[in-house]
RNA sequence: GCUCAUAUAGCUCAGCGGUAGAGCACUUGCUUGGUAAGUAAGAGGUCACCGGUUCAAGUCCGGUUAUGAGCUCCA
């Protein structure tokens, strides 16, 4: 038979060959890193007969694909077999392969904490260096059951049950067929070719991902080809734990929480000074873009969020406010606001808006309230009271492409001022369950494909993933260790000026119902400071710096000097504070440069009678001595360096 | 909301049945020192909350609340 190489030349083999004959018919060397094949695009073990002619390629372990087969057979014959050899009443569910590892889902008779990996590692580890070969069998589906259910496996049971497929079920033996699991496969020829594996963590998970199934154990665990691969990642996890939001805004005292008020912000004068210069500078650029900021009520009557739908679909979520009866004059059943578009469409119904009126642009920072479930909270990122930085557009159809194409100058201009020079955008198509005809779908959808095609923008399609009111775009950005962070929103919305009866006068004279667009750009404040400190691990530029710049006196006789100097700069709107305690200098550089302020300056009787400062800037341990009115004319230009 | 874990001084943590500990921070004294921790002393805790076991409970058990890692969810 013929095999096609990667390279298009061609090899001819004996029928019956195994992708291991062809890689011995290539090279030793070739065979010897041999893991898997590839035939026609499809994954197969090595040791499958290749049928007939077939392009083929062979995957070594030094390759992508070879290590995420090495986690695999990590997960489904390692992993799952020392789970079975030290709770031999466990149950196997599923073991896949994730962003670098892997995890296996168990139902334990013991339960299994973060105490117990140890344990179960070493057995990998026993498991491993016995490199035992790993053999397939396939089985008619009857029999795939027979197995299962004689090792007690229902888990495995269900997944064959309910497979589509009639035969061939691979089974996977290592050993004299001492362990035998369900998989699709490929896996490694034997063991000898696993290589530095860690387990993480042991968390729950539900069978199928549907939270009305039973809980399962998920072991999740880390896999590498060598020990320094291995040791890299570790380094990794630990840099990001390091910039941990949390441990950095307790550390430059920022935020706090309390048990009092779960999932509320209580902003400390530093935190709350990023807060407010991030506003003023988003507020800076939306009435520069031609948006009229407005301000609406925070607790609103049930009736208007019956009338916008919320109540049906998300009065879970909301906080229901209760009127103590004997003061109250009627009993009304009011709700927190969880979003601002009800009453941004309160707002345009005043009075009557004809088309030349339109686009008509609000923006408000509104502050809203969601009951979250409790398990979800985490930080500043995901709380139940928050701040977006919201704005609804109220257009005709014909307006949302140019609408669009604004919108996304503005948010890119945002981003890179902030620092994210990144970012992708994913349109989110019509879902199974809309409303709205499909002759309106069309054009929003169009509307925003357009825009972004003529901005020459890369974007993703996610086909069914819109609102069900309208089509949407969301802008997901890149932090400086390549996490991604899902931030600013577009959608169209056909259904709430319709529900709330927003109507503007055509040109034709009769009313009609316009287009809601759905914008932010941060989402919301509390978690987008959360990324921007994670992004720059708390050293924020100049201009967003919580505290801007520290004088810290070296000698008490120039303390007098050190409080001109904060006099002058406060002058200048710059945020600036004097340390003139009784302590060395180093003691002082120490502690403002774990508070991450960028700028300290050092005053001493040299500074003094030169007039000059010296500048220490975070990060570097250089120090510049400069004339202290260059030094005012310096920051205050660094200070304005984004437009504000 | 679910699973598992955690909750001790302002912070980071040790103690795991028998009189509450350390480092840093804080206060006071000495020290005026040139760029990441001067020095000595002092003060500081109903060991998250409620109940149980025990002669005796931060310590063991149950519940509640919050937090963490995931899962589910996110208008």
């Amino acid at each position: 038979m013929k095999i096609t190489l990667p390279d298009n030349s061609f090899r001819d083999l004996p029928d019956g060959s195994s992708g291991y004959d062809l890689a011995k018919d290539i090279g030793p060397g070739l065979a010897k890193s041999a893991v898997a094949i590839t035939v026609n695009g499809v994954q197969k073990d090595l040791h499958d007969k290749i049928e007939g002619d077939a392009s083929v390629s062979i995957i070594t372990i030094d390759s992508d694909d070879g290590l995420n087969i090495m986690r695999h057979t990590l997960t489904a014959q390692v992993l799952a077999r020392a789970i079975k050899n030290l709770y031999p009443k466990s149950q196997l569910a599923i073991g896949p392969i994730i962003e670098d590892g892997f995890y296996y889902d168990v139902e334990t008779d013991k339960t299994i904490s973060i105490d117990d990996l140890q344990k179960i590692e070493d057995e990998m580890k026993n498991i491993v260096k016995t490199n035992s070969s790993i053999t397939k069998k396939l089985v008619s589906k009857s029999d795939a059951l027979k197995v299962f259910k004689s090792l007690k496996e229902p888990y495995k049971e269900e997944i064959i049950s309910e497979s589509d497929q009639k035969d061939d079920f691979q089974l996977y033996y290592q050993d004299k067929e001492e362990f035998v699991d369900l998989c699709r496969g490929p896996h490694l020829p034997n063991l000898s070719f696993i290589g530095s594996f860690k387990l993480t963590k042991v968390s729950g998970a539900y069978w199928k991902g549907d939270s009305k199934n039973t809980m399962l154990t998920r072991i999740y665990g880390t896999a590498w080809k060598n020990d320094k691969d291995l040791e890299k990642y570790l380094n990794t996890i630990e840099e990001a734990v390091k910039r941990d939001h949390r441990k950095l805004g307790k550390e430059m005292d920022l935020f706090h929480f309390q048990d009092e008020a779960p999932g509320m912000v209580f902003w400390h004068p530093y935190g709350w000074n990023i807060y407010k210069t991030l506003q003023s500078f988003i507020r800076t650029k939306l009435d520069k873009n031609d948006y009229l900021e407005i301000n609406t009520p925070q607790v609103v009557d049930r009736k208007l969020w019956e009338a916008s739908g919320h109540w049906d679909k998300y009065r879970e979520n909301m906080f229901i406010t209760e009127i103590d009866e004997e003061h109250a004059n009627e009993k009304r059943v009011n709700a927190l606001k969880p979003m601002n578009c009800p009453c941004h469409v309160q707002v345009y119904n005043q009075g009557i808006t004809s088309y030349k009126d339109l686009p008509i642009r609000y923006a408000e920072f509104g502050s809203c309230h969601r009951y979250e479930a409790s398990g979800t909270m985490h930080g500043l990122m995901r709380v139940r009271g928050f701040t977006q930085d919201d704005g609804h557009i109220f257009c005709m159809p014909e307006q949302i492409e140019s609408e669009t194409a604004s919108f996304i100058s503005l948010l890119s201009e945002i981003y890179s001022d902030l620092g994210f020079e990144k970012f992708n955008i994913k349109l989110s198509t019509r879902p199974e369950v809309r409303i709205g005809s499909d002759e309106v779908w069309d054009k929003a959808e169009s509307a925003l494909e357009n825009a972004i095609k003529k901005l020459d923008l890369p974007y993703k399609i996610d086909e069914g993933d819109g609102a069900f009111y309208g089509p949407k775009l969301d802008f997901v950005l890149t932090d400086a260790i390549g996490r991604e962070w899902q931030c600013g929103t577009f959608q169209a919305d056909f259904n709430l000026p319709d529900r709330l009866d927003a109507e503007y006068i055509g040109e034709d004279g009769n009313k009609h119902h316009p287009v809601m667009i759905h914008r932010a750009i941060l989402g919301s404040f509390e978690r987008f400071i959360g990324i921007l400190i994670e992004n720059y691990s708390g050293k924020l530029p100049f201009w967003l710096a919580p505290q801007q710049v520290v004088i810290a006196s070296i000698v008490s006789e120039v303390n007098d000097y050190a409080l001109k100097i904060q006099t002058l700069l406060k002058e200048k709107g710059i945020r600036t504070e004097v340390d003139l305690r009784n302590e060395k200098i180093s003691y002082k550089v120490r502690e403002h440069s774990s508070r991450k302020v960028p700028i300290i300056m050092a005053i001493g009787k040299n500074e003094k009678a030169n007039e000059t400062v010296s500048i220490r800037r975070i990060g570097s341990k250089d120090t510049e001595v400069i004339d202290l009115d260059k030094a005012l004319k310096l920051i205050e230009k660094e200070n304005s360096s984004i437009s504000q």
